[in-house]
DNA sequence: TAGGAACGAGACAGGTCTGTCCAGCCATGC
DNA sequence: GCATGGCTGGACAGACCTGTCTCGTTCCTA
């Protein structure tokens, strides 16, 4: 199954953009890793900055499936969902290329490009979006603990990156499953758990979920 | 009361490098926005990632006295010490000048040089060595809940880069007081705590007001 | 078989980067 | 008066960057 000269390109160009930063790696190492001429890089792009973002929507793209092909390809209940997702970024972290995440290290490195904290943004989205359609009709305030949820995956990844041997995948998970079974607990109509706890109080209402957003 | 001109050098640089990125920023810059000759640079550095290193030193120990400063100002209890951890936090994302994490920052884009990754790494066991010290006497497990308590806090900071009208601050906050009246309650043996009235530390501090800022 | 599109190889321009070096200025101390 | 040492301003070298362009080849299709 042969890749597509800009298919080629694009993978080439995210691993070196993703090991090294995008600012250290020039279009002459792009084209002698991917063995092709000057002209044929820039007859597909633009401009690195195109590569660049074509590098994030094909991650994106990589990532949106195998967190999906992860979470649901068994049908199970919520824990066992959020059990999976976190499952997959313990391995994605403890994978021996990574160097935490590409979003924002692009972001970090290019953000003042529109189109890139774009692509970021998006991914984001979707991590958030699916935690709180994992959660949505289990427990009271699904937005708040999507956010958690979402901070929790988020924190994995930064601490990953600087403090590597602190486990911090295993520690999300754990957390997240707290976390549900906390929000599930207290849940008040359905009520099928009680254990009771006095905590509610905690998790009720306080900052109103933002959810409105869409910059750009 | 004048700084001296390698401390003049080490905030100009500091603050270009974390606005516009490490690579981004050139030691023509530098020189010309600090109003120096780069001789003078390159007398009091060996070279610009030795600007860099000192850069990630002099923030951290900013940070650091911040943090100190603001939870230890008042003698308080574990969660009202947690709440104005986070509200520190809180004040800094919503800084105008805020970012991202500059440590993270500069380890994306220098994670070939050991000085950068150790400045990193040095500042993120400040912040959990706080969080367990704050916790350690007063739940079952301090360990398990510092470094989720550290996971809310990162996951707040690169939240907050891509979708900050998420509040991750707020919530971050919410969640890690939660895990604290969690794992607190659960105590085994002292069992002197009573998660009763937990809401008194979410009422308590004031956010933001922290003027964390120092863009120049 | 002929034409054209895609490609490889590489020169090239114009700019930027880091780091070195030189000449001159000025304050301080002897 | 005079040396010293930190500073400024700027030239400079050598490398690297992005992006354009030319030229020859290959391959597909009509």
């Amino acid at each position: 199954m042969p890749l597509s000269v800009r298919e080629h390109i694009i993978e080439v160009a995210g691993a070196l953009f993703y090991s090294r930063g995008i600012r250290a790696v020039g279009v002459d190492e792009i084209i002698r890793q991917a063995d092709i001429a000057k002209a044929t890089l820039y007859r597909h792009f633009r401009g690195k900055e195109e590569i660049v973002v074509a590098c994030l929507e094909a991650r994106r793209a990589r990532l949106e499936a195998r967190f999906l092909d992860g979470v649901y390809r068994h049908v199970l209940g919520p824990p066992e969902r959020l059990g999976a997702a976190f499952d997959l970024l313990i391995g994605s972290l403890s994978a021996p290329d990574f160097r935490g995440c590409a979003f924002l290290m692009a972001v970090a490195e290019h953000g003042d490009s529109a189109a890139i904290r774009s692509a970021a943004r998006g991914y984001k989205e979707f991590i958030r979006n699916q935690f709180f359609a994992i959660v949505r009709d289990h427990v009271h305030d699904p937005e708040t603990l999507t956010e958690q949820l979402a901070l929790l995956y988020e924190g994995a990844i930064a601490t990953a990156v600087i403090r590597p041997d602190a486990s911090p995948g295993d520690h999300a998970k754990r957390c997240a499953l707290l976390l549900f079974s906390q929000y599930a607990a207290t849940r008040p109509e359905g009520a099928t758990v009680a254990p009771a706890e006095p905590n509610v109080a905690i998790a009720t209402p306080v900052t109103g979920s933002r959810r409105s957003g869409r910059a750009r």
